[in-house]
DNA sequence: TGCCGACTTCGTGTCGACAATAAAAATACA
DNA sequence: TGTATTTTTATTGTCGACACGAAGTCGGCA
């Protein structure tokens, strides 16, 4: 029935983009580990496919920042930047800002399903508890809000950012209570009235509030992890 | 005394980065027409590479959007989109206020020289009427700005829309007239008045006035430019 | 004469192998 | 015994060649 060993499952042009997404996936969802080394020849094995194909999608991640690549030597999967959390909030703000401003302003009728449809999702993830499910789909709920607000440029750093985000939550996920994400869930449907409404400032100022909440949220399990290492013996 | 012939140039592993900055000039210089197609084989003949350098640094322009891939057909200079160009200006202007602001807010003493210095340079090539020239010093003057903000995320993505707008303005540098150039001088003048004083309000007013300047400016080319079609006779 | 299908051609996508480089290991020496 | 130097080794950067896919070409058929 099934073609006979290693017959390559992908098609001609398409093996790349999917070690590039399975690697993408892996290292936003910390499979793999910020610093770990990424070795082409295993990469190579396990995807059964050449190394140039292997070596062309990594180029793709290292032009995305997710890995760093020493010249002649190893390339590691990039180390989440501690020191940069202050640049990264503030153009994380800004981009949930703008994003959610365009999407009350250029937004059609028929994106408010598709974004309604992730907020379920999300409500969904946080009554359930499942802590990866709201990271994953509080990420779509914000991108299918920018992509409303038709603005590629945005769009694209903004999804940038958001992934980089799940990359640091993912750190901190176990220490996750169950009042915020409740909080956001009513966020989210206030956010939605005012896109709907087309009312822009107010949808500005929603998303900066949410984007406060989420910045501080983060910034606190910072500090808590902080403290856990201050409190060391000395 | 030289080493004989076709001893490669590039050390071991530069030969893609050169590629690619090579290319990546050539294209945002339009010596390489926006459609045009992208033969490996041609690049390989070129640079004196085989293939598969060749094809990273391909990788690298499309991840950035300066080059086209159709899957398992050729691969085209990236169109000019013209369609997209209201996304386009708005993400200009943010980010012409953003980086201005944050350099009003953050910037070292140290970083006011290397802003004069580009000023400086930019008023000569207005001066010499050099067209290319401010094009290109006008693009270093805002990114050497916008390095001194100081947020990685905001100096790359209007790094990449200053590179997209030399292109396009390259489109029209014929028909730059001097007035609008010496009144960018002063406005930068401002620019950097704003930002040495640490007047962040008046650094964003003027950043936002500037960018409306060039925003309308291009507009005016380009309206100017389809008036000349619409001039046809039918 | 106009349309459909096999064939040819050109360029990309992929492969396995080789060369160079830098780290690690092994050796020599003080 | 510790340090400097050579050798080894592992992994990357590069190469030339092959295979597949899509256009364009040519010929056959209605």
């Amino acid at each position: 029935m099934d073609d006979t060993e290693k017959q390559p499952v992908h098609k001609r042009g398409y093996g790349v983009s999917t070690v590039y997404e399975t690697l993408r996936n892996e290292i936003i969802e910390l499979k793999l580990a910020p610093g770990s080394p990424v070795d082409e020849q295993q990469l190579s094995d396990r995807f059964a496919l050449s190394r140039t194909p292997i070596r062309e999608a990594l180029v793709r991640l290292a032009a995305e920042g997710l890995i760093t690549t020493l010249t002649n030597r190893t390339t590691i999967v990039s180390n989440i930047d501690f020191l940069g959390l202050g640049e990264f909030f503030d153009a994380l703000t800004l981009m949930y800002r703008v994003t959610t401003r365009l999407a009350a302003a250029n937004h059609q009728a028929s994106d408010i399903g598709g974004i309604r449809a992730l907020q379920l999702q999300f409500q969904t993830a946080v009554e359930a508890r499942d802590v990866l499910g709201m990271i994953a789909t509080n990420r779509d709920f914000h991108v299918a809000i920018a992509e409303a607000g038709r603005n590629r440029y945005y769009t694209d750093l903004f999804t940038r950012l958001l992934d980089q985000g799940r990359r640091i939550l993912r750190l901190y996920y176990s220490s996750f209570n169950d009042v915020l994400p409740r909080q956001y869930v009513g966020e989210h449907e206030d956010m939605i009235q005012a896109i709907i409404n087309r009312d822009i400032d107010g949808a500005d100022k929603l998303a900066a509030a949410h984007a406060d909440q989420i910045v501080s949220q983060i910034r606190s399990y910072i500090t808590a992890d902080n403290r856990q290492t201050a409190r060391l013996p000395l």
